[in-house]
DNA sequence: GTACATTTCAAACAAGTGTTTTAATTTAGT
DNA sequence: ACTAAATTAAAACACTTGTTTGAAATGTAC
Protein backbone atom coordinates (compact mmCIF):
# COMPACT_ATOMS: atom_id res chain seq x y z
CA UNK A 1 0.00 0.00 0.00
CA UNK A 2 0.99 3.62 -0.72
CA UNK A 3 1.22 4.90 2.82
CA UNK A 4 2.23 8.58 3.24
CA UNK A 5 3.10 9.22 6.44
CA UNK A 6 1.62 12.46 8.78
CA UNK A 7 4.84 13.96 8.25
CA UNK A 8 4.74 14.21 4.58
CA UNK A 9 1.20 14.85 4.46
CA UNK A 10 1.63 18.21 6.17
CA UNK A 11 4.95 19.07 3.75
CA UNK A 12 2.81 18.79 0.98
CA UNK A 13 -0.45 21.17 2.17
CA UNK A 14 2.05 23.69 3.82
CA UNK A 15 3.94 23.91 0.40
CA UNK A 16 1.07 24.42 -1.78
CA UNK A 17 -0.36 27.11 0.98
CA UNK A 18 2.85 28.59 1.44
CA UNK A 19 3.98 28.86 -1.98
CA UNK A 20 0.60 30.45 -3.08
CA UNK A 21 -0.22 33.19 0.19
CA UNK A 22 3.04 33.14 1.51
CA UNK A 23 4.26 32.09 5.00
CA UNK A 24 2.57 34.40 7.23
CA UNK A 25 -0.75 34.41 5.63
CA UNK A 26 -0.73 31.10 6.00
CA UNK A 27 -2.51 29.41 9.39
CA UNK A 28 -1.51 26.07 10.51
CA UNK A 29 -5.16 25.11 10.68
CA UNK A 30 -5.28 25.67 7.03
CA UNK A 31 -2.29 23.33 6.70
CA UNK A 32 -3.77 21.03 8.93
CA UNK A 33 -7.62 21.27 7.40
CA UNK A 34 -5.69 20.68 3.67
CA UNK A 35 -3.37 17.48 5.50
CA UNK A 36 -6.49 16.32 6.94
CA UNK A 37 -4.17 15.59 9.52
CA UNK A 38 -4.94 17.26 13.27
CA UNK A 39 -3.67 20.58 14.52
CA UNK A 40 -1.34 19.32 16.92
CA UNK A 41 0.27 17.09 14.63
CA UNK A 42 2.29 20.08 13.15
CA UNK A 43 4.00 20.38 16.66
CA UNK A 44 4.43 17.40 17.42
CA UNK A 45 6.47 16.65 14.42
CA UNK A 46 7.81 20.18 13.45
CA UNK A 47 8.31 21.67 16.71
CA UNK A 48 6.85 24.77 15.58
CA UNK A 49 5.80 26.63 12.59
CA UNK A 50 9.12 28.00 11.87
CA UNK A 51 10.84 24.57 12.11
CA UNK A 52 8.07 23.50 9.44
CA UNK A 53 9.19 26.84 6.80
CA UNK A 54 12.67 25.23 7.34
CA UNK A 55 11.65 21.71 6.36
CA UNK A 56 9.55 22.61 3.59
CA UNK A 57 12.64 24.79 1.91
CA UNK A 58 15.35 22.20 3.32
CA UNK A 59 13.58 19.35 1.15
CA UNK A 60 14.42 21.37 -2.15
CA UNK A 61 17.64 23.16 -1.00
CA UNK A 62 19.23 19.75 0.22
CA UNK A 63 18.81 18.65 -3.20
CA UNK A 64 19.36 22.28 -5.28
CA UNK A 65 22.60 23.31 -3.52
CA UNK A 66 24.67 20.62 -3.69
CA UNK A 67 24.14 20.11 -7.58
CA UNK A 68 24.54 23.67 -7.97
CA UNK A 69 27.91 23.72 -6.03
CA UNK A 70 29.27 20.69 -8.56
CA UNK A 71 28.46 22.95 -11.53
CA UNK A 72 29.94 26.18 -10.12
CA UNK A 73 32.81 23.82 -9.51
CA UNK A 74 33.34 22.34 -12.35
CA UNK A 75 32.93 25.61 -14.22
CA UNK A 76 35.45 27.37 -12.15
CA UNK A 77 37.79 24.60 -13.04
CA UNK A 78 37.84 24.56 -16.61
CA UNK A 79 40.04 27.06 -17.87
CA UNK A 80 38.18 28.90 -20.52
CA UNK A 81 36.89 32.02 -20.58
CA UNK A 82 32.90 32.20 -19.51
CA UNK A 83 30.68 34.47 -20.71
CA UNK A 84 27.58 35.84 -18.46
CA UNK A 85 25.01 34.22 -20.13
CA UNK A 86 26.92 30.69 -19.82
CA UNK A 87 27.21 31.27 -15.78
CA UNK A 88 23.65 32.29 -15.57
CA UNK A 89 22.54 29.12 -17.66
CA UNK A 90 24.34 26.78 -15.00
CA UNK A 91 20.85 27.62 -12.79
CA UNK A 92 18.16 26.03 -15.64
CA UNK A 93 19.41 22.35 -15.33
CA UNK A 94 19.63 22.11 -11.42
CA UNK A 95 16.18 23.81 -10.94
CA UNK A 96 14.37 22.01 -13.55
CA UNK A 97 15.38 18.73 -11.62
CA UNK A 98 13.75 19.78 -8.86
CA UNK A 99 10.39 18.41 -10.82
CA UNK A 100 11.90 15.33 -9.83
CA UNK A 101 11.66 15.65 -6.10
CA UNK A 102 7.93 16.52 -6.46
CA UNK A 103 5.23 17.35 -9.05
CA UNK A 104 5.49 21.42 -10.34
CA UNK A 105 8.95 21.08 -7.89
CA UNK A 106 10.53 23.77 -9.74
CA UNK A 107 7.42 26.44 -9.83
CA UNK A 108 6.77 25.52 -6.21
CA UNK A 109 10.16 25.94 -5.22
CA UNK A 110 11.08 29.09 -6.83
CA UNK A 111 7.67 30.67 -5.37
CA UNK A 112 8.59 29.47 -1.87
CA UNK A 113 11.82 31.64 -2.31
CA UNK A 114 9.97 34.31 -3.43
CA UNK A 115 7.72 34.15 -0.58
CA UNK A 116 10.65 33.52 1.60
CA UNK A 117 12.74 36.65 0.41
CA UNK A 118 10.07 39.23 0.75
CA UNK A 119 7.72 37.69 4.05
CA UNK A 120 10.92 37.13 6.56
CA UNK A 121 13.24 39.96 4.72
CA UNK A 122 16.19 39.39 6.48
CA UNK A 123 16.08 36.01 7.63
CA UNK A 124 16.18 34.05 4.54
CA UNK A 125 19.19 36.06 3.58
CA UNK A 126 20.66 35.27 6.62
CA UNK A 127 20.15 31.63 6.48
CA UNK A 128 21.15 31.57 2.54
CA UNK A 129 24.62 33.25 3.28
CA UNK A 130 25.19 30.81 6.73
CA UNK A 131 24.53 27.46 5.09
CA UNK A 132 25.60 28.24 1.54
CA UNK A 133 27.66 30.36 1.52
CA UNK A 134 30.92 29.12 -0.18
CA UNK A 135 28.85 27.84 -2.91
CA UNK A 136 27.57 31.44 -3.41
CA UNK A 137 30.92 32.63 -2.94
CA UNK A 138 31.67 30.92 -6.09
CA UNK A 139 28.85 31.94 -8.09
CA UNK A 140 30.00 35.28 -7.41
CA UNK A 141 33.46 34.51 -8.09
CA UNK A 142 32.36 33.33 -11.61
CA UNK A 143 30.35 36.12 -12.32
CA UNK A 144 33.18 38.45 -11.85
CA UNK A 145 35.32 36.50 -14.08
CA UNK A 146 32.62 36.78 -16.30
CA UNK A 147 32.58 40.70 -15.55
CA UNK A 148 36.35 41.93 -15.28
CA UNK A 149 35.66 45.53 -15.97
CA UNK A 150 33.07 45.66 -13.08
CA UNK A 151 34.19 46.55 -9.47
CA UNK A 152 33.07 44.25 -6.61
CA UNK A 153 30.80 47.01 -5.24
CA UNK A 154 28.52 46.99 -8.54
CA UNK A 155 28.98 43.67 -9.25
CA UNK A 156 27.09 43.40 -5.33
CA UNK A 157 24.33 45.95 -6.28
CA UNK A 158 24.04 44.13 -9.60
CA UNK A 159 23.64 40.55 -8.31
CA UNK A 160 20.55 42.10 -5.90
CA UNK A 161 18.68 43.66 -7.99
CA UNK A 162 18.94 40.49 -10.58
CA UNK A 163 17.74 38.58 -6.99
CA UNK A 164 15.13 41.35 -7.04
CA UNK A 165 13.80 40.59 -10.71
CA UNK A 166 14.07 36.62 -9.80
CA UNK A 167 12.33 36.64 -6.08
CA UNK A 168 9.71 39.01 -7.52
CA UNK A 169 8.86 37.35 -10.51
CA UNK A 170 8.62 34.32 -9.38
CA UNK A 171 6.78 35.28 -5.86
CA UNK A 172 4.07 37.36 -8.58
CA UNK A 173 4.20 33.66 -11.01
CA UNK A 174 0.77 33.00 -10.67
CA UNK A 175 -1.10 36.29 -11.42
CA UNK A 176 2.01 37.36 -14.09
CA UNK A 177 1.17 34.27 -15.71
CA UNK A 178 -2.66 35.12 -15.62
CA UNK A 179 -2.03 38.36 -17.30
CA UNK A 180 -0.22 37.06 -20.40
CA UNK A 181 -2.39 34.76 -21.06
CA UNK A 182 -5.36 37.08 -21.01
CA UNK A 183 -3.31 39.95 -22.76
CA UNK A 184 -0.88 37.95 -25.50
CA UNK A 185 -2.99 34.13 -25.38
CA UNK A 186 0.65 32.75 -24.74
CA UNK A 187 0.82 30.23 -21.96
CA UNK A 188 4.10 30.27 -20.39
CA UNK A 189 5.07 27.62 -18.21
CA UNK A 190 8.24 28.13 -15.38
CA UNK A 191 10.40 27.00 -18.10
CA UNK A 192 9.40 29.33 -20.22
CA UNK A 193 9.94 32.23 -17.51
CA UNK A 194 13.34 31.36 -16.87
CA UNK A 195 14.59 30.95 -20.11
CA UNK A 196 12.82 34.84 -20.06
CA UNK A 197 15.30 35.54 -17.47
CA UNK A 198 18.56 34.50 -18.63
CA UNK A 199 19.09 37.61 -21.14
CA UNK A 200 17.15 40.07 -19.17
CA UNK A 201 19.72 39.74 -16.37
CA UNK A 202 22.45 38.95 -18.13
CA UNK A 203 22.08 42.04 -19.97
CA UNK A 204 21.36 44.15 -16.93
CA UNK A 205 24.19 42.63 -15.11
CA UNK A 206 26.96 42.64 -17.77
CA UNK A 207 25.75 46.58 -18.35
CA UNK A 208 28.54 49.03 -19.42
CA UNK A 209 29.40 51.62 -16.59
CA UNK A 210 27.87 54.91 -17.15
CA UNK A 211 28.89 58.63 -15.76
CA UNK A 212 25.49 58.18 -13.86
CA UNK A 213 26.07 55.43 -12.09
CA UNK A 214 29.75 56.27 -11.11
CA UNK A 215 28.95 59.36 -9.66
CA UNK A 216 26.99 58.57 -6.93
CA UNK B 1 2.32 77.30 17.41
CA UNK B 2 3.43 75.08 15.06
CA UNK B 3 0.41 72.00 16.23
CA UNK B 4 0.41 68.93 14.14
CA UNK B 5 -3.03 67.19 13.87
CA UNK B 6 -3.78 64.04 15.27
CA UNK B 7 -3.80 62.84 11.79
CA UNK B 8 -0.75 63.80 10.84
CA UNK B 9 0.80 62.55 13.75
CA UNK B 10 -0.45 58.84 12.73
CA UNK B 11 0.36 59.44 9.20
CA UNK B 12 4.00 60.15 9.94
CA UNK B 13 4.00 57.55 12.38
CA UNK B 14 2.56 55.08 9.95
CA UNK B 15 4.82 55.25 7.42
CA UNK B 16 7.75 54.90 9.10
CA UNK B 17 6.87 51.52 10.49
CA UNK B 18 5.48 50.75 7.11
CA UNK B 19 8.75 51.43 5.67
CA UNK B 20 10.52 48.98 7.64
CA UNK B 21 8.32 46.33 8.97
CA UNK B 22 5.85 46.24 6.02
CA UNK B 23 1.98 46.27 6.33
CA UNK B 24 1.11 43.24 8.28
CA UNK B 25 3.64 43.20 10.22
CA UNK B 26 2.84 46.96 11.52
CA UNK B 27 0.06 47.07 14.36
CA UNK B 28 -2.20 49.67 15.26
CA UNK B 29 -1.01 49.73 18.92
CA UNK B 30 2.64 50.25 17.70
CA UNK B 31 1.75 53.09 15.79
CA UNK B 32 -0.81 54.92 18.09
CA UNK B 33 1.92 53.87 20.55
CA UNK B 34 4.52 55.45 18.38
CA UNK B 35 2.57 58.52 17.41
CA UNK B 36 1.19 59.14 20.88
CA UNK B 37 -2.33 59.10 20.19
CA UNK B 38 -5.15 56.86 21.58
CA UNK B 39 -5.73 53.71 19.65
CA UNK B 40 -9.47 54.07 18.52
CA UNK B 41 -8.31 57.62 16.84
CA UNK B 42 -7.06 55.28 13.89
CA UNK B 43 -10.51 54.06 13.11
CA UNK B 44 -12.18 57.49 14.02
CA UNK B 45 -10.00 59.36 11.54
CA UNK B 46 -9.28 57.00 8.59
CA UNK B 47 -12.13 53.64 9.32
CA UNK B 48 -9.54 51.35 9.09
CA UNK B 49 -6.22 50.02 8.98
CA UNK B 50 -6.81 49.13 5.74
CA UNK B 51 -7.96 53.22 5.05
CA UNK B 52 -4.70 54.27 6.62
CA UNK B 53 -2.36 52.19 4.50
CA UNK B 54 -3.89 54.01 1.51
CA UNK B 55 -3.83 57.33 2.69
CA UNK B 56 -0.05 56.74 3.80
CA UNK B 57 0.48 55.69 -0.12
CA UNK B 58 -1.70 58.15 -1.47
CA UNK B 59 0.10 61.41 0.64
CA UNK B 60 2.69 60.50 -1.79
CA UNK B 61 1.30 59.09 -5.15
CA UNK B 62 -0.91 62.39 -5.22
CA UNK B 63 1.70 64.51 -6.02
CA UNK B 64 4.07 61.87 -8.08
CA UNK B 65 1.73 60.46 -10.48
CA UNK B 66 0.57 63.69 -11.93
CA UNK B 67 4.27 64.56 -11.90
CA UNK B 68 4.75 61.75 -14.32
CA UNK B 69 1.68 61.95 -16.40
CA UNK B 70 3.38 65.37 -17.28
CA UNK B 71 6.26 64.49 -17.93
CA UNK B 72 5.59 61.09 -20.15
CA UNK B 73 3.10 63.81 -21.98
CA UNK B 74 5.88 65.75 -22.62
CA UNK B 75 8.53 63.31 -23.98
CA UNK B 76 5.45 61.61 -26.38
CA UNK B 77 4.59 64.65 -27.97
CA UNK B 78 8.15 65.60 -28.86
CA UNK B 79 8.64 64.20 -31.89
CA UNK B 80 12.41 63.37 -31.43
CA UNK B 81 13.35 59.58 -31.20
CA UNK B 82 13.95 58.74 -27.33
CA UNK B 83 15.77 56.08 -26.06
CA UNK B 84 15.33 53.54 -22.96
CA UNK B 85 17.45 55.78 -20.58
CA UNK B 86 16.15 58.85 -21.26
CA UNK B 87 12.75 57.18 -20.74
CA UNK B 88 13.68 55.59 -17.90
CA UNK B 89 15.06 59.02 -16.35
CA UNK B 90 12.11 60.60 -16.50
CA UNK B 91 11.56 59.06 -12.91
CA UNK B 92 14.17 60.83 -11.49
CA UNK B 93 13.25 64.45 -10.65
CA UNK B 94 9.82 63.37 -9.58
CA UNK B 95 10.84 60.62 -6.99
CA UNK B 96 13.49 63.07 -6.04
CA UNK B 97 10.90 65.79 -5.33
CA UNK B 98 9.14 63.60 -2.59
CA UNK B 99 12.18 64.67 -0.25
CA UNK B 100 9.74 67.91 -0.12
CA UNK B 101 6.74 66.03 0.91
CA UNK B 102 8.37 64.73 3.59
CA UNK B 103 11.73 64.22 5.11
CA UNK B 104 13.62 61.07 3.38
CA UNK B 105 10.41 61.08 1.49
CA UNK B 106 11.75 59.67 -1.86
CA UNK B 107 13.24 56.66 0.64
CA UNK B 108 9.91 56.28 2.43
CA UNK B 109 7.78 56.11 -0.30
CA UNK B 110 9.96 54.02 -2.60
CA UNK B 111 10.35 51.56 0.79
CA UNK B 112 6.44 51.69 1.02
CA UNK B 113 5.68 50.52 -2.49
CA UNK B 114 8.05 47.47 -2.19
CA UNK B 115 6.18 46.98 0.94
CA UNK B 116 2.75 47.14 -0.93
CA UNK B 117 3.59 45.09 -3.95
CA UNK B 118 5.35 42.31 -1.78
CA UNK B 119 3.02 41.88 1.27
CA UNK B 120 -0.40 42.20 -0.18
CA UNK B 121 0.50 40.69 -3.65
CA UNK B 122 -2.54 41.25 -6.21
CA UNK B 123 -4.14 44.24 -4.60
CA UNK B 124 -1.42 47.26 -4.93
CA UNK B 125 -1.49 45.91 -8.63
CA UNK B 126 -5.00 46.40 -8.85
CA UNK B 127 -5.22 50.04 -7.63
CA UNK B 128 -2.03 51.39 -9.39
CA UNK B 129 -3.94 49.92 -13.01
CA UNK B 130 -7.34 51.42 -11.55
CA UNK B 131 -6.24 54.59 -10.16
CA UNK B 132 -3.17 55.28 -12.76
CA UNK B 133 -3.31 53.17 -15.48
CA UNK B 134 -3.67 56.11 -18.02
CA UNK B 135 -0.45 57.31 -17.01
CA UNK B 136 1.11 53.51 -17.09
CA UNK B 137 -0.24 53.36 -20.66
CA UNK B 138 1.82 56.47 -21.33
CA UNK B 139 5.14 55.06 -20.20
CA UNK B 140 4.87 51.56 -21.51
CA UNK B 141 4.14 53.24 -25.18
CA UNK B 142 6.91 55.35 -24.26
CA UNK B 143 9.42 52.25 -23.63
CA UNK B 144 7.96 50.44 -26.80
CA UNK B 145 8.38 53.20 -28.76
CA UNK B 146 12.05 53.29 -27.65
CA UNK B 147 12.51 49.35 -28.28
CA UNK B 148 10.70 49.17 -31.77
CA UNK B 149 12.44 45.35 -31.75
CA UNK B 150 10.48 44.20 -29.28
CA UNK B 151 7.16 42.65 -29.56
CA UNK B 152 5.07 43.52 -26.50
CA UNK B 153 4.70 40.53 -25.00
CA UNK B 154 8.35 40.64 -24.50
CA UNK B 155 8.00 44.23 -23.18
CA UNK B 156 5.37 43.20 -20.80
CA UNK B 157 7.58 39.95 -18.78
CA UNK B 158 10.73 42.43 -19.05
CA UNK B 159 8.79 45.67 -17.59
CA UNK B 160 7.67 43.47 -14.62
CA UNK B 161 10.92 42.06 -14.41
CA UNK B 162 11.88 45.52 -14.00
CA UNK B 163 9.42 45.94 -11.58
CA UNK B 164 10.47 43.33 -9.66
CA UNK B 165 14.17 44.52 -9.43
CA UNK B 166 12.70 48.43 -7.79
CA UNK B 167 10.62 46.67 -5.24
CA UNK B 168 12.33 44.22 -4.41
CA UNK B 169 15.98 46.70 -3.76
CA UNK B 170 13.64 49.60 -1.98
CA UNK B 171 12.02 46.92 0.04
CA UNK B 172 15.40 45.48 1.05
CA UNK B 173 17.36 48.72 1.09
CA UNK B 174 18.26 49.40 4.35
CA UNK B 175 19.74 45.78 4.57
CA UNK B 176 21.55 46.13 1.44
CA UNK B 177 23.06 49.82 2.57
CA UNK B 178 24.37 48.10 5.52
CA UNK B 179 26.18 45.20 3.87
CA UNK B 180 27.54 47.75 1.06
CA UNK B 181 28.57 50.16 3.88
CA UNK B 182 30.42 47.29 6.00
CA UNK B 183 31.50 45.17 2.97
CA UNK B 184 32.94 47.72 0.52
CA UNK B 185 33.00 51.31 2.28
CA UNK B 186 30.80 53.13 0.79
CA UNK B 187 27.14 54.82 1.63
CA UNK B 188 24.87 55.17 -0.89
CA UNK B 189 22.10 57.32 -0.22
CA UNK B 190 18.47 56.61 -2.18
CA UNK B 191 19.58 58.98 -4.69
CA UNK B 192 23.03 56.73 -5.66
CA UNK B 193 20.75 53.76 -5.86
CA UNK B 194 18.70 55.10 -8.11
CA UNK B 195 21.42 56.27 -10.54
CA UNK B 196 22.74 52.38 -10.27
CA UNK B 197 19.27 51.27 -11.38
CA UNK B 198 18.97 52.97 -14.60
CA UNK B 199 21.44 51.71 -16.23
CA UNK B 200 20.91 48.19 -14.85
CA UNK B 201 16.91 48.46 -15.97
CA UNK B 202 17.93 50.14 -19.65
CA UNK B 203 20.24 46.98 -20.89
CA UNK B 204 17.71 44.38 -19.00
CA UNK B 205 14.88 45.83 -21.24
CA UNK B 206 16.94 46.22 -24.16
CA UNK B 207 18.44 43.32 -24.30
CA UNK B 208 18.31 41.62 -27.54
CA UNK B 209 15.87 38.48 -28.15
CA UNK B 210 18.21 35.28 -28.57
CA UNK B 211 16.70 31.93 -29.27
CA UNK B 212 16.61 30.55 -25.75
CA UNK B 213 14.15 33.09 -24.75
CA UNK B 214 12.09 33.14 -28.34
CA UNK B 215 11.76 28.97 -27.89
CA UNK B 216 9.15 29.20 -25.07
C1' DG C 1 -1.12 -10.88 25.64
C1' DT C 2 1.00 -7.80 28.38
C1' DA C 3 3.95 -3.66 28.69
C1' DC C 4 5.91 0.14 26.64
C1' DA C 5 6.61 3.73 23.37
C1' DT C 6 4.68 6.35 19.62
C1' DT C 7 1.23 8.81 17.60
C1' DT C 8 -3.43 10.93 17.29
C1' DC C 9 -7.08 13.67 19.02
C1' DA C 10 -10.19 17.23 21.17
C1' DA C 11 -9.87 20.86 24.07
C1' DA C 12 -8.06 24.64 26.17
C1' DC C 13 -4.52 28.25 26.68
C1' DA C 14 -2.18 32.65 26.34
C1' DA C 15 -1.21 36.33 23.49
C1' DG C 16 -2.09 39.33 19.80
C1' DT C 17 -5.05 41.45 16.25
C1' DG C 18 -8.49 45.17 14.33
C1' DT C 19 -12.66 47.17 15.68
C1' DT C 20 -16.57 48.98 18.58
C1' DT C 21 -18.61 51.00 22.42
C1' DT C 22 -19.69 54.42 25.73
C1' DA C 23 -18.40 58.09 28.46
C1' DA C 24 -15.40 62.10 29.21
C1' DT C 25 -13.29 65.95 27.26
C1' DT C 26 -12.24 69.55 24.18
C1' DT C 27 -13.49 72.64 20.50
C1' DA C 28 -16.29 75.80 17.94
C1' DG C 29 -20.69 78.57 16.88
C1' DT C 30 -24.04 81.80 18.48
C1' DA D 1 -21.90 81.32 28.69
C1' DC D 2 -24.51 77.85 26.74
C1' DT D 3 -25.21 74.37 23.34
C1' DA D 4 -23.98 71.14 20.01
C1' DA D 5 -20.58 69.04 17.46
C1' DA D 6 -16.03 66.99 17.12
C1' DT D 7 -12.48 64.66 19.28
C1' DT D 8 -10.09 61.85 22.81
C1' DA D 9 -9.92 58.16 26.18
C1' DA D 10 -10.25 53.57 28.51
C1' DA D 11 -12.27 49.39 28.23
C1' DA D 12 -14.18 45.59 26.25
C1' DC D 13 -15.34 42.76 22.17
C1' DA D 14 -14.90 39.22 18.83
C1' DC D 15 -11.70 36.76 16.46
C1' DT D 16 -7.40 34.51 14.97
C1' DT D 17 -2.97 33.02 15.89
C1' DG D 18 0.72 29.35 17.47
C1' DT D 19 1.29 26.32 21.14
C1' DT D 20 0.43 23.07 25.06
C1' DT D 21 -2.09 19.68 27.65
C1' DG D 22 -3.71 15.16 29.00
C1' DA D 23 -6.30 11.43 27.67
C1' DA D 24 -7.38 8.11 24.03
C1' DA D 25 -5.77 5.24 20.34
C1' DT D 26 -2.43 2.79 17.81
C1' DG D 27 1.67 0.33 16.98
C1' DT D 28 5.73 -2.56 18.53
C1' DA D 29 8.65 -5.75 21.07
C1' DC D 30 9.17 -9.55 24.15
Amino acid sequence: MNKTTTQDKILDAAEQLFASSGFADTSLRQITSMAQVNLAAVNYHFGSKKELIQSVLQRYLSVLMPRLDQEFSQLLSSQKQNDLTAVLSVFIKPLLELNKVQHHGTRMFLQLLGRGYTDVQGHLRWFFNHHYGRTLDKFVLLVQQACPDLPASEIFWRLHFSLGTVVFTMASNQALQEIAAADFNENVEIEGVIHRLIPYLAAGIASPLTLSSQAH
